[in-house]
DNA sequence: CAGTTCCGTGTATGACATACACAGTTAACG
DNA sequence: CGTTAACTGTGTATGTCATACACGGAACTG
């Protein structure tokens, strides 16, 4: 298992990410730079939402105009991935708590849910997963040292963080989802309330009981905002839990 | 538990995708409707993917102009709900399979993959989960057969129900990505190359293992499509198990 | 010092979703 | 049956967006 000495062509984006793009050396001192332009996005997100970083928002908020941007980063795709990246620096503070591989990896997977939930505007990425640069990667190797000690081979640990990390982040979109349908005026109607609606006993049997036994309606207020995320976490560690003796 | 005899107002898409919109009966015979527009679009998307379906494109596609599709749906968000309910239509043909709860419900979950992979557009779609309309609840239904017998309660039949058909999507919405980067270019590398390429030992000891260890190699071309999503809802299952258990 | 590279600006382009006014068609109403 | 109202589709316009490209000036290189 040598490592081999020939350097791969990263793709441009994780070029910059890694800090890998040559910066040329002449012309004028740049007045801009890279970090300052994702900051002021990652402001404007946080503030107002992904739809409101626009190429020109973020240049009039660090004082350019808008083509001076793309002095620094390729298009818009590369800032929002270096976006995500910037917004995932919650990894450097987190430790896993916990004596077992289980709660280790339960509060691995709720400091997931609550960065994104910290940046909520990664809810409305175009793309479904972080860039492979540093911060991401961290969260990675920081969930392989939680799974330390359950014997799964390799990839079935990957696997596992995979799941975990991906349902982290659908979780937090269709809450988001489900909240912004609530602000939108005083006229909205409740899940329970549609499905009694327009669930007749006769087409859909199942689903008019489960409407009108309540077991549909949505939390109150106040209560646990990660309760559905917790009780998904549950059913996966059960079914990891399974994993791990089947392999010992 | 009685019906209420009060109509509730539903939401304006919803009215229109339960067949519930008022139509006006003066005025020129209509020469579109919104079926010929839905289906259009649907072409489009299968065709070319979400993005090139814009009003325009649309339109053009049905012989109108653009804005005449605005008399038929209220905007371009309504016409991605009434889309995304007919690409699922596919629950008209669909039966459980097997003798038990547990491969029941694993029919149902390939079958929420394999749909969405049949309209693989429904990953870029701006929203996390389909429309309260009626093919989506059917999929509901018939997910709740699935799980007769189980003896879980109603809310978690539908918390579970949730898990699966949100990891389809994801998954998919994944797979998708991952196949959208490859056709960028001969150029490109493979996760486990970008692996080798940034983590150093030092600093990500546990994936520089993973990474020379071949254990987050792509899977070989030819195999499984769905080996990835078939590991996550082995895990899914083993927890559902586990659930089921301890509710007897 | 001339040539090259690089930064930021200004201008332009094409695409997009959607507002709004107009003219013609059809139904409702008294 | 004539008038009014509702409705359809078109044409025009608007503002926003990401990004191409040319220009002038700053800074480096040989």
């Amino acid at each position: 298992m040598a490592e081999s000495d020939d350097q791969v062509a990263l793709p441009p984006s994780l070029e910059l990410l890694w800090g890998r793009r040559d910066v040329g050396r002449r012309g004028p001192k740049p007045g801009l730079d890279v970090d300052s332009i994702v900051a002021a996005a990652v402001d404007i997100a946080n503030a107002e939402g992904l739809a409101a970083v626009s190429m020109a928002r973020v240049a009039k908020a660090v004082g350019f105009t808008t083509m001076s941007l793309y002095r620094h980063v390729t298009n818009k795709d590369e800032l929002l991935q270096l976006m995500w990246n910037a917004s995932a620096d919650g990894v450097m503070e987190f430790e896993l708590e916990g004596d077992t591989w289980r709660s280790r990896l339960l509060s691995w997977a709720m400091a997931q849910r609550e960065a994104i939930t910290r940046n909520i505007w990664i809810v409305q990425m175009p793309m479904a997963t972080p860039p492979l640069a540093p911060n991401s990667l961290r969260w990675m190797e920081v969930g392989l040292e939680a799974l330390d000690g359950t014997g799964l081979d390799d990839g079935d640990k990957m696997r596992i963080l995979g799941l975990i990390s991906s349902h982290a982040l659908i979780d937090a979109r269709m809450a988001y989802d489900a909240q912004q349908a609530k602000g939108g005026g005083a006229d909205q109607v409740d899940y329970t309330a549609i499905l009694r609606e327009v669930v007749e006993e006769e087409r859909f049997p199942q689903l008019h009981r489960v409407a009108w036994s309540g077991a549909a309606d949505e939390p109150e207020p106040g209560g646990d905002p990660f309760a559905e995320y917790r009780f998904d976490l549950e059913v996966m560690l059960d079914g990891i839990e399974t994993l791990v003796e089947r392999s010992r």
